[in-house]
DNA sequence: GATGAATGAGCTTTCATTCAT
DNA sequence: AATGAATGAAAGCTCATTCAT
């Protein structure tokens, strides 16, 4: 049987990780911990990554930038901006179902412990691939009148803040209904607080 | 002069370790650290508090109380709902600014570190003071037909999230603005979010 | 029983690690290794010591100010030229007789392990002590004829270089006789190499 | 092009691990690094040496063949032994300045970590290439009445001792001179201290 | 109530050496 | 002869908690 790939191998580590960090937390899930789901020892594991920092710096930028091809994809999208919101809710809270380690990860470990990212990741830096997606998506609604000219980061903060929340109170299991039962109302909210009235 | 009671004691720690935990986070923060802070021995803090976890239990309850009183406040007052709406920003905004060790703790303590809270304030059973006023806001709001009627998460994740969303941008020092400066915009979102239309 | 104070324990584990930093080297001596000897756990031991380092900086420290005493003493002498430098190797040989860790740390540890000191010991500040009672030596001894005039250095790497030589000799159990059957001519080789001639 | 021999690649790993050791010591000199420097791999260097200390006692027995065919030069010149005594601190300081991997070598690795060199290497089997000669430095001049009769090692001690101290002393970047123009007043020294007096 | 020295399990990281290829 | 991923024991150090005083 072919032996894995240095890179098939970083992906496996990166895997494994990013579910232990997500569901434990950065300083909760232990190396021992990452190797032994790995199916690796702990020495080897530093012949992938230079250390825990690493491993968590690289996966804030592997998930940025699944989540900004996602939004660049609605992006490109010929739909109006009803739609395109409706679009990004549903995107979220599939990633947030289907793959909630993706979102966990960004709100339990990349907004959490700060000092883990501060060298290297400033700002930012590690996810700009999804933010620059986020400010091309307000811009452009901006631009083509759907939606009213605001600060970035007043529409910005409800999106995101809104979006994490829900996904923070599902992953919680404070949600009295499934995640996406919500869907509806909550893109007619974001609407609602974006849109430009006549 | 009188010696500190017993429950200034405790105040007093519960103060400094607020301070210790929404800066450095739950894990950075050693006991040493809160003892010196206090001015008193390690082994001298476990006569007022079982254990750290016990310590960061407490806070979150305390905090929660304090956040309480002040929705209540807004509850009780005749004004309509868009101007609590604002009013409710206002508040939160302040507080961010003028202690912002109580919402810094509430996002970088509670929310990110779940498992030390895991034991006994399982949901929200430690933030309920706070919690039951945002249900009776919006409970009010919608009696008396202010308010678009939709599922409460539907609209607290919204409130909450976006809220904690500024706050947390202010606080990695990411706004190119004052705080402040977002509340009007702010408020009008949520506004127009959770409001009834003809 | 009395309780040792906490400088009688700082004495004891700078007893304890001298012997075992002196047979062993620095590398290969370990922190359990050390407290198990010192008859504590190894988390009290940094309660006394920042760190590994900072232990190996103040014994080099403590054992350069004995040395320095001694120096002293026979810098305060009214012997002759001739006399203080058997003096000199007299306190040398039996130092290195009776308390054989101070030299062998001074060979093994201070000058081997350059990296260890480099934060706090650059150049001579950690052993001025001792240096500064050899310049004396030196200087006083040109003043008042006994000795050429020469580069300092030239003197002290002939002194140091020679009875450390003859330290190591003994510690590695290469010389065939005791260490102190050689003061003599010793002594009467330096005080030929280093005296004036008419 | 004809593959490099066998004892080529042995003489290529010790060449780079020579300057590695003399460099860094031989705790802080990792496997990885010296077999990145020869340009070869990990593995492939346990064909060539053992172990990392087998390696550690060949370069021992290296330097010490290459220091004694330079002191047998020196041997047998018909020079007396003040110029002798010239030629060898010349020589010693020369390898010193040109080729301080191999002085360093000595003092920082096999004087320093004596529990590297304990089997195989005990006493001086290592080097005695080297002190055979200085042996037979001393008895001829003794034998030609140019040198006081005297204990071996109380003279080897001073030429070793001194000399390395010098080195040592220049390694570290002590001295305020070169280190070559101590030369003659340390030629001076040693011939004042071990020649005959009439 | 008050002290702080003491504990010891646990952390991240390192590294000489091995071995399947 | 050559590779380098893999091992795993051991390193230095941290820290919540305890307990004799």
């Amino acid at each position: 049987m072919a032996r894995p790939s240095n890179k098939e191998r970083k992906t496996s580590i990166m895997k494994q990780a990013l579910e232990l960090f997500s569901k434990e937390g950065f300083y909760s899930t232990t190396m021992p911990q990452i190797a032994k789901k790995v199916g690796m020892s702990v020495g080897n594991f530093y012949n992938y990554f230079n250390s825990k920092e690493t491993l968590a710096k690289e996966l804030i930028r592997y998930i940025s930038g699944i989540l900004g091809e996602e939004m660049r994809t609605i992006n490109e999208s010929k739909a109006n901006y009803k739609d395109k919101i409706h679009a990004v809710v549903t995107m979220y809270f599939e990633m947030a179902t289907k793959r909630p380690e993706m979102i966990q990860y960004f709100l339990r470990v990349y907004l959490s412990n700060r000092e883990v990212f501060e060298d290297g990741c400033e700002g930012m830096v590690c996810v700009s691939d999804f933010v620059t997606e986020i400010m091309i998506f307000f811009e452009e609604g901006v631009r083509c009148g759907e939606l009213r000219d605001q600060d970035f980061y007043s529409a910005f903060g409800l999106f995101m803040g809104y979006l994490g929340g829900m996904a923070f109170l599902n992953g919680e299991k404070i949600l009295p209904h499934a995640l996406k039962s919500y869907r509806d109302s909550i893109a007619m909210n974001i609407y609602n607080a974006l849109r430009t009235y006549p």
